[in-house]
Parts: structure tokens; sequence; C-alpha cells
DNA sequence: TATTGTTATACTCTATAACTATA
DNA sequence: TATAGTTATAGAGTATAACAATA
């Protein structure tokens, strides 16, 4: 095995041993909110994206359809989604944020985020730029 | 609310997308092998730093004492770590890994790891870099 | 026959509260 | 009284397998 291999290796490592740790502290953040951290995710990306099928949602966030099935079920329960037909599949459904969920959002997001953003505030504006290129790796290495 | 505040949240926001999306793709590659992601990070924890108490594993993954107590029954059971009292204090435990633990550890993180590093080696080395510095910068925003 | 979504079911992960033993 | 760890219990999050409806 070569350097540059064992070096990836050992990134790989590294990497897993810190998003877990942070997705772990960041879910813990449960107090406050009547979100979950999951309902409050696929809200965010509906409303950054638009409207949505159910499939096309459980692709974004990287969950199996029977996950965001139920994600979806208790948001439409409180109001927070609406699902209609598509125009010419019959099969396919349409998930649409209510203007309920947009007025909400925001302060869930401030108070779910209030720590990380506290922290990340404490760094460096150069340590802040290198997280943020992180962030956009990430999601590219996620793409199928 | 100034700009550097925006920016942040809005790096807070994609931050834990990202995080939260690689953890749950990290954790759905969960065949072929007989550990479980996070008793294969407590035990690459406990390779890594060496014998620690219950507590102190606990606080280094970022996880409650009772969830620790549970992920060290299981690894007690299998023969993968053992506990021994500590010398002064008849309260503290100390955890060690066993030989079993460390000859199965490189071949169960290279498989759990495999998706990742794969993914790893098909970013730019400058890219990698990136990364590794985002990893330490996580690591230093989990510190209490 | 293939695709979209749901239902049924079960397991993993993690937490809080209450308890035990030791300091 | 305070601390380290465990037990009991519960809830969030997610998956796979089987099913229904539509293409």
């Amino acid at each position: 095995m070569g350097r540059t291999t064992l070096d990836t290796a050992a990134l790989a490592h590294d990497l897993r041993l810190a998003v877990m740790r942070l997705s772990r502290r960041l879910r813990s953040q449960r107090a406050d909110t009547s979100l979950t951290l999951t309902q409050l995710a696929a809200l965010s990306t509906l409303r950054a994206k638009g409207p949505l099928t159910p499939g096309e949602l459980a692709a974004c966030e990287r969950v199996q359809p029977p996950s965001m099935t139920r994600v979806l079920a208790t948001l439409e329960g409180a109001g927070l989604v609406v699902k209609t037909r598509h125009a010419t599949d019959g099969r396919q459904l349409i998930v649409h944020v209510t203007d309920r969920a947009i007025n909400l959002l925001d302060d869930e997001i401030r108070m779910r985020e209030a720590w990380l953003a506290q922290r990340l505030n404490e760094l460096s504006p150069a340590e802040r730029d290198e997280l943020r290129r992180a962030s956009a790796i990430i999601e590219r290495l996620l793409e199928p």
C-alpha cells in the first residue's frame, strides 16, 4: 500500500470520528424546540430547493424512502408540509412546505444551531473558510 | 445582526446538513462486519489513547455515560475489552482493549471505511488537505 | 415488468431518571 | 454529600421486506 493510500485511510478514519462526534453533539441539542433535527433538515432542504417528491427528498438527505415517509407523515400531521399530485405521473407526489413552516423555520433553525454558531464564531475567519470549503467537499463526496 | 454573524449562521446550517448526511451515509454501511460503527469508534479511541475509564471514553465520544455502558457491555461480551479496577479509587474502572480486538480492528476499520476512503481517493490532494484541516477544527470545536 | 410510495416490523443509538457503591 | 458507573425505560432514527398503485 502506497503512502497516499495510507494517508487517505488515516483521513477516512479521522474524518469519520469527527463527523460522528459532531453529529451526536448536534443531535443532543434536543430541548426547547418542537421539531427534531431530522424533521428540521427535511424542511430546510424543501425550502431551499423548492417542492420535491418524497423520493427526491430522501435522496437529498441520504435516507431510504420509508424513512422519509415517516418524517413526512409527522410533518404533514403538524401542518408543516402538504402533498399534491404530480401533474402527469399518478405514482408521484409533490411535497410543499406550508406558510406555517416558513414562519417557524428560521426560529427553529436559530435555536438548533445556536450552539454550533456560537462555537464557529470563536474560530478565526480563516478556519471558518476551511469549514465552508469542507462542507462543500463533503456534499460532493456524497453525490451518487 | 452583522454580516459576519449572518455568514456564520449560514455556515452552521451548511455544516450541520453536510455532517448529518455524511454521518447517515457512513452508518448505512452496515453489512459484512460484526461491529457497529459506534462500537468500532469506541475501540478505535481506546486503542489510540490507551486504557480509559468508561466516563473518560464517554466524554471522548461525546455520549452520556449510560450510552457508553451499553457499548462496553456488548464489547465485553464479545471479548473485545476487559475492565480492571482502578488502583486507588474503588468507584472507577479501567477499560482495556484485548489482543482479540487489536487483531480484528484493522480489518473492521478497513471494511467500514472502504467506501469513504474510495471517495476520498477521487479527490485532489488539496481537497484531502482541506478535509484533514477541517477534521482537526471540528474536534477542537467539540472540546468542552 | 419497473417505479413510486407506503405499511409493517425490528434494530441501533442515545437520552434521562433512579439506583448502587465508593469517596 | 459528591462522584463513577449501572439499570430501567423510552424515544428518535433508520433500515429491510412486503405490498399497492400506477406507468
